[in-house]
DNA sequence: TCACATACCTAATTCTGTTATGTATATTTG
DNA sequence: CAAATATACATAACAGAATTAGGTATGTGA
């Protein structure tokens, strides 16, 4: 229920760039939401994480973001920037093939 | 080449509790070099990770060590406290299945 | 009106891995 | 034989990232 919590680190820089190599377009509070939902709950994003990542990745230029209103609420939309789509490709390798050889590890009789 | 590095974060602890769990007894510097052959060098174990986590480990009663002199040279064995058995088998879970959410996040194409 | 959901943000703290050392013995190699 | 390398333990300073806990603001439903 309370879940994984410390597994999330380190990890959580490429989610997040593979959630957008996927959907495009998404916004904080949003890819909290998707997370959980699509993990049952079992990876629960927090706020307190997501925002600063966000924050980090534009600074470091894979990512860029625009301000819009919707429903009288402020959204701030993110996506990747084109030119670090191989960088982001190479990170999502990276961290599939670590949770492959984390799966190795864990059950070696499979 | 240099790897995940940041990817092992919060995963270490689970990592050496399934080895130990396989394997019934290691040692610190063995659990390093067994980890690096089982990733092809892809999980980069290092020294000053593990003997601070195996130490922690059996503070917290999940292991029990004890010395032995092999060729010379003392070294330290370390076993899951059966106990524990039941503690560390969720802790697996609990990563396995993290990795596998990992998997979906990161290519829901598969 | 009050609670809750939406939506953003940041600061203090904690945890844990990296990097860098240090000690000591055995083995290999030039 | 001396030097380098492998084995085997250990710790300390530092850095990075998530947790916890707070804060602001608007819209909606009871």
């Amino acid at each position: 229920m309370d879940s994984n919590k410390k597994f999330l680190n380190g990890t959580l820089n490429t989610i997040v760039l593979a959630l957008l190599k996927d959907n495009g377009r998404m916004y904080g509070y949003e890819i909290c939401q998707k997370t959980r939902e699509a993990t049952n709950n079992q990876i629960n994003l927090t706020e307190g994480a997501i925002y600063p990542t966000l924050h980090r990745l534009e600074k470091e230029g894979l990512l860029f973001s625009t301000k819009e209103k919707v429903n009288g609420r402020v959204r701030k939309y993110y996506s990747l920037n084109q030119s670090s789509i191989s960088e982001v490709n190479s990170q999502i390798d990276l961290l599939a093939k670590f949770a492959g050889h984390l799966r190795t590890l864990l059950k070696p009789s499979l």
